[in-house]
DNA sequence: TTTATTAGTTAGATGAAACTAACATATACT
DNA sequence: AGTATATGTTAGTTTCATCTAACTAATAAA
């Protein structure tokens, strides 16, 4: 279900509206399975639909379906920027693992990246670019002794 | 699939031997849900399981056990170690979260964490600490220039 | 304005994974 | 050995998300 208002989320923000069609789409699902998910989400609050309209999201759904793009967001960022994973393996893997996620794991995720993007010294932290070092080589640089706290 | 198969490792790890009632009792499934799993892993060469027998792994499904058990392993040390997520939420994130990992994503979080534990200079690495230091305060120390690389 | 095409809906089927209730076996006790 | 209790198994049901096929509504074109 999480997926489902992801998507209207998405195309709402991409094309204007949400179709039933357009659904199944991204998700690999048949119109069916959309009209089924939307009846469900419906009787929950999460999103409006009249017989063959436009689909929308209330404002709760709204709510969550922000939550779980910046959810995915998140990961993907975190794979891509830290782990170095391809861009579409971090997508379908970022696609599993928003769900996975406790609000606690992802408030923290969150902080890690505005910590690791904020960096003032350069674009890519030197602890990063050692850890890139390592991923290349197998090896540590800079394993001299050093007194910066 | 994947829970059956590392419930079944920890058990005979921990107590020796896999009981279906064993099974159950850590996975809150009852006695038919186990049966009906174990048959399908039998199917699949996963399992050896005779009726009213101890359960078993095959060596395809002892290896399957012990990658699903190290990438739970590896997210519990991420979540604990790295984000400082409490171990009882890390422990359930990480159930959840083994199963969206691809492997080329599992690989680099096994680097990542070597990389993390095996720093030489202290215990913690100081850009962990800084990392601590911003959660806690909302603000970075040493945000003066500094030369090392 | 009638018709063709596209999109949406409904009904009914399937498969997966759980359940309960009833039955079977094994083990441990007397 | 015979029986009670534990555990394991089977049969049959439920729920859920998907599907296909058939039908309906909206739209665009002739």
């Amino acid at each position: 279900m999480e997926d489902y208002l992801e998507t209207i989320a998405t195309l709402k923000k991409e094309i204007g509206v949400a179709r039933v069609k357009d659904i199944g789409r991204l998700l690999n699902v048949k119109n069916p399975s959309v009209n089924a998910a939307l009846n469900v989400l419906s009787d929950l609050g999460l999103v409006f639909h009249e017989r063959y309209g436009y689909v929308d999201l209330t404002d709760k759904g709204e709510e969550l379906a922000q939550n779980i793009k910046k959810r995915h967001d998140i990961m993907v960022r975190f794979l891509t920027t830290i782990l170095k994973i391809d861009p579409k393996t971090a997508e379908e893997d970022a696609c599993r693992m928003e769900h996975a996620m406790s609000d606690e794991t992802f408030e923290k995720f969150t902080k890690f990246m505005e910590f690791v993007e904020t960096c003032p010294k350069k674009e890519r932290p030197i602890w990063l670019q050692n850890f890139d070092f390592y991923i290349k080589t197998g090896k540590r640089q800079n394993c001299t002794k050093r007194e910066d706290k």
